[in-house]
DNA sequence: ATAATTCTTGAATCAATGTTCAAATATTGT
DNA sequence: ACAATATTTGAACATTGATTCAAGAATTAT
């Protein structure tokens, strides 16, 4: 008994994370998102309370779209060496996905808001634990399965990768030359095959 | 025949930088700046002419006094592998030294204005252009004198090396435990040691 | 149709931003 | 001492920021 949303928060949501990513949190005005959302300041206020809160929902929202995250999720049977490979394959080749590299909105906010404001600062952290915690678990099994090497730990080895990964992210910010990247993960790639 | 400065306009610089580090550029207001500075807006306008020129000045006083630059600054003649090492050591254990692991001016201003401000961005890729090309000589060295191993060329190896600072920076910005990030730099050096 | 309820709109609000400027102050040459 | 020049100061300014709210509009139940 009463007057609908004209909006899905969804919808909404999806494009502020384009104007998070591109202008970061504090860059990003009200006035922005409500240009390309086409929402108005009242009905965005009336659905998220504050900036705070459309950033966080944005961030994840983000965690639940973003390619890598969703490779990452069934860590647990995929076949580990090749979801491994496709995570970084994904990253580099696939741009128009969400979490592509250069396009990452977890990387952004970790520079803006880490160690700043302190709930983000931990909920971030949790998402980064939890990223390792699923990688290195598909490396534990692709050491069972003899596909990686078993001279280093699979924490050590996930963690080296989770950091490859972020300072893809970093550089993407202004370079564009996949052949770069390939060569980069290639390089990050072959710790896994190491047994010295 | 005049007044003259009361302040040391690079002892402001290397205060605001600190500014900087944590808020950001968009972060940081001028009052935070007159309050850390102890310098009036009128004299930091007089003497800067705006913030973004502040800004400015701050990344090229960071590059001219961090550690991991002036490391890079003689690797025409440095001990190659030793100074490479070098560069992850100070990153990780010299923590109140400029650049240190999780306080990296580039790095930050790279996630906050890369791709927007044509003109910053173009000189960050200059400055990790520079950075990338000593490395690179660094590791060409290395090569020639037998202490890394020439199985990948100087360029990918130094790249990646890149990468790998990048993304400790980002995870630094919550984590600080060094241990983990020794086991990190280890695991990536070892790229300079595979034949295969 | 009316009442009840919820959403939308956008002007208004208030705090904070970067920047300017006139007045006061300090220094040097004459 | 005085003129000339340059710097400091902090209040003032214009602009922009996030947020609020009263009025209008849409929907549903009765």
């Amino acid at each position: 008994m009463a007057r609908h949303r004209e909006f899905e928060p969804t919808e909404v949501i999806d494009k502020s994370i384009d104007v998070f990513l591109s202008k970061g949190y504090e860059g990003a005005a009200i006035r922005d998102l409500i240009k390309v959302t086409n929402v108005k300041s009242g009905s965005l206020y009336n659905s998220f309370g504050s900036k705070k809160q459309m950033f966080k929902n944005a961030l994840e929202r983000f965690v639940e779209v973003s390619q890598f995250n969703i490779t990452l999720a069934d860590a647990e049977t995929a076949p580990p060496r090749e979801t491994i490979e496709k995570l970084f394959f994904d990253l580099i080749e696939v741009t128009d996905k969400r979490g592509a590299v250069g396009k990452c909105l977890i990387s952004r906010a970790t520079m803006e808001v880490g160690g700043v404001d302190k709930e983000i600062t931990a909920w971030l952290q949790e998402v980064f634990e939890k990223s390792e915690r699923l990688l290195c678990r598909l490396i534990e099994r692709g050491q069972a399965a003899g596909e990686i090497s078993s001279f280093r730990s699979p924490k050590e080895l996930a963690q080296f990768l989770a950091i490859t990964v972020q300072g893809m992210q970093v550089m993407a910010r202004f370079e564009r030359d996949n052949k770069k990247f390939r060569a980069i993960a290639e390089t990050a790639l072959a710790a896994l095959d190491y047994e010295k």
